[in-house]
DNA sequence: TTGATTTTGCATCGGCCGATGTAATATCCT
DNA sequence: AGGATATTACATCGGCCGATGCAAAATCAA
């Protein structure tokens, strides 16, 4: 019916996602992108819109992809998931692993000082959505005081993710998640 | 000798200071000082030279500022003073108190992806100096660990600063301060 | 008062970026 | 083959910002 695309949407917006990750909002342009991908940027403009839906797009697919990880790593929920949450979070990875930019969701509540509503619900919803499901693993386990030691690892967990940011290296968060660990296990025996 | 300024550089100063603290490094401009200062845009430049540079020591009088306070919390050095602390991070404040918006240096630290030198080591220095001197009240108690148990608090505290910078509002660290205070008691006791 | 010196106000340059207009191009359906 | 339709390539607009040039203004020393 028409001229088709000469490339893949859900690729090129996999790029953008890990350029926005990496860079920052305002850092990723069109122009950047158009170079990286080979894509005209008339064609990245017609297919996303505005900038700044292509960045919620970008949001929801990280939100997407880091649930399908606690979906591995809450299975079955419980501390041990916990666990093996903050020590993988210190876990060494190659240099150029995006992930040693941190978290997408953490940089955007820092970058942009006043976001359109659309970014800061998805920020917001990404947070609690991953603070319910901290607590659902402790209450699994049965430990007390469930809704503000989930809120503790988020900001444990987040904490972590400024200094990997500020190094730019995942193990940075290693002494971090050390004691994480012993204190999860704290509340497990205690 | 001279033409004498119309305008007080410290004061200035202050003011590009808390600019940079709520809004960034990007999103406060030269144009948008001069409005709120009422100093001209030339005048401005003439004194502090490029942005860069004012930004460098708009960062230099936020450390000293903070020294200050680190000064009074931890006299003398030790673990009541670090409850001290994460009690008085998320304590109420008028709204429009700058320390809404979290912290100056973690908000750098996320905000500019590849920083020029001088301000990355002013990031990474004041962070070295925060736990340092956090890393001296668990040892002044005789804590063990204190190392790896500074470097925790430090993932904490930027954890909280997180959140309060994602809600503006210091009293939303509430509940993970509640914990980090049972934490360190912890500590203590055993 | 006069001259040296710094500040100030105004205008402007150059660059980057988001966004759009337009015409040529490539496909599919009939 | 031919028309309808979406994509592509190219050029460009408007705006914002950092930075600078320049001349008028304001002070102090002599």
């Amino acid at each position: 019916m028409a001229r088709p695309r000469k490339f893949d949407e859900g690729e090129v917006l996999g790029c953008a996602m890990t350029a926005f990750w990496r860079a920052g909002f305002e850092a990723t342009t069109y122009r950047g992108l158009e170079s990286e991908t080979g894509v005209g940027l008339r064609s990245l403009h017609n297919a996303f819109g505005e900038k700044e839906a292509l960045f919620a797009r970008a949001l929801d697919l990280y939100r997407d992809s880091a649930e399908a990880v606690l979906d591995q790593v809450f299975d079955p929920p419980g501390t041990d998931g916990l666990i093996a949450l903050f020590q993988g979070m210190a876990a060494p990875l190659p240099a150029d692993d995006v992930r040693n930019s941190g978290c997408l969701m953490v940089n955007t509540v820092f970058e942009r000082a006043d976001p359109p509503a659309e970014i800061a619900e998805r920020v917001a919803g990404y947070r609690a959505m991953f603070r319910d499901r901290m607590k659902a693993c402790l209450d699994a386990d049965g430990i007390p005081e469930a809704d503000a030691r989930a809120e503790f690892l988020m900001g444990l967990l987040w904490g972590m993710l400024s200094q990997i940011r500020l190094a730019r290296d995942t193990t940075a968060a290693a002494p971090m998640a050390a004691i994480a660990v012993q204190t999860i296990q704290g509340w497990r025996a205690g």
